[in-house]
DNA sequence: TGTACATCAGTGAACGCGCGTTCACTGATGTAC
DNA sequence: TGTACATCAGTGAACGCGCGTTCACTGATGTAC
């Protein structure tokens, strides 16, 4: 039943990506361990070859994610570029692929030092890369609107999300994008 | 051991509010019906004559702040006031008395269909309390600003949470005061 | 190159705990007469 | 107005289940010689 270093490494990622997309569709308390091992081809009990607690998993999980996405970012870099992406209901549909904040944020805000301290990297990292692409005439203005774009994609892929509302769901995507001046 | 009606109508308010808040501030899913109760001065056990579940607390928890937010609301009305108000430390420090968005909104994406009615109800209210005083030269304008503010605000709160360092927290939520005109 | 052995990834059963919920019971309430 | 009785809010113990975690075990890996 053993493995080679290699195979380890293979068994590790599929858990990371598992729990990457599972935390993000149904919540960090709404998947258990056996449910994230499953999906990785694997039993339960080799959990703790590979990770110490499910608290160090979603760690690991949200620190790879802003790893690989920095590396090779999948929206567009320019605040505007990237609204237009963020906020389609594609997105919206598909949250186990999506913004970690606007799946998570809640929980997060709850969520133990090193969890934060992760996040919190990677916010400030977003909002550098937004304010070079902001609309502004001087570096605060540009960063005070790569600050209130970011804030309100988020804020709009959630209320879109809790929305038993398709019509008013799309609408207040389509409509953020207008307010952000990211019409397609 | 017995009560009045009176006294069920006062226990009943006392579970009702002391859920708002631990909600808001735990997560549904981080505060126990045990807890819930005590909260109110009661054992857990007498919890059913008052709740068929704990689900159905939640969703009767979130039309009895919706309910009373719109007979008198705490906030200005206006969406400048309103942002104004909001985007303040003191409510992000205090999210069980907050924003019931910002506090446990993707909770409530995965939540059963009465829930989510009950907020989509609110969504439509407040959007259109927000179009009235939006900025915009016709109401087509008005709308998509009063939509992009709101969710500029709520995506602002969750990330002035979720940061570990006050001082981003703190730019965050000015910043984003700024960017939507609310500038105290 | 072969061989003996230590390592350890992964399995599946089990443990222990916390939770939502149920239930027998209590005694004050409030109704029927 | 009194009195007998049914009701039912609230208590505290218990139930049952699911979860994160632990553990004895297995057998392939890969090292030591």
């Amino acid at each position: 039943m053993a493995r080679s270093r290699e195979q380890k490494a293979e068994s590790r990622r599929a858990i990371v990506d598992s729990a990457a997309k599972l935390f993000r569709e149904k919540g960090i308390d709404g998947v258990t361990v056996a449910e994230i091992m499953e999906a990785a081809g694997l039993t339960h009990g080799g959990f703790p070859r590979h990770f110490a607690s499910k608290q160090e998993l979603v760690t690991e999980v949200l620190a790879d994610l802003f790893e690989s996405s920095n590396r090779e970012p999948m929206l567009p870099t320019d605040v505007r570029g990237f609204a237009r992406a963020y906020l389609r209901p594609e997105h919206r549909d598909a949250p186990g692929a999506g913004c970690v904040f606007a799946a998570l944020g809640p929980e997060m805000s709850r969520a133990p030092a090193p969890t934060r301290r992760v996040l919190t990297e990677q916010m400030r990292r977003q909002i550098e890369q937004f304010t070079a692409s902001a609309p502004g005439d001087d570096p605060h203005q540009k960063r005070v609107a790569a600050i209130g774009s970011w804030a309100a994609m988020i804020g709009a892929m959630l209320l879109a999300r809790v929305s038993d509302s398709e019509e008013l769901s799309d609408e207040i995507l389509q409509a953020t994008r207008a307010f952000l001046g990211a019409e397609s």
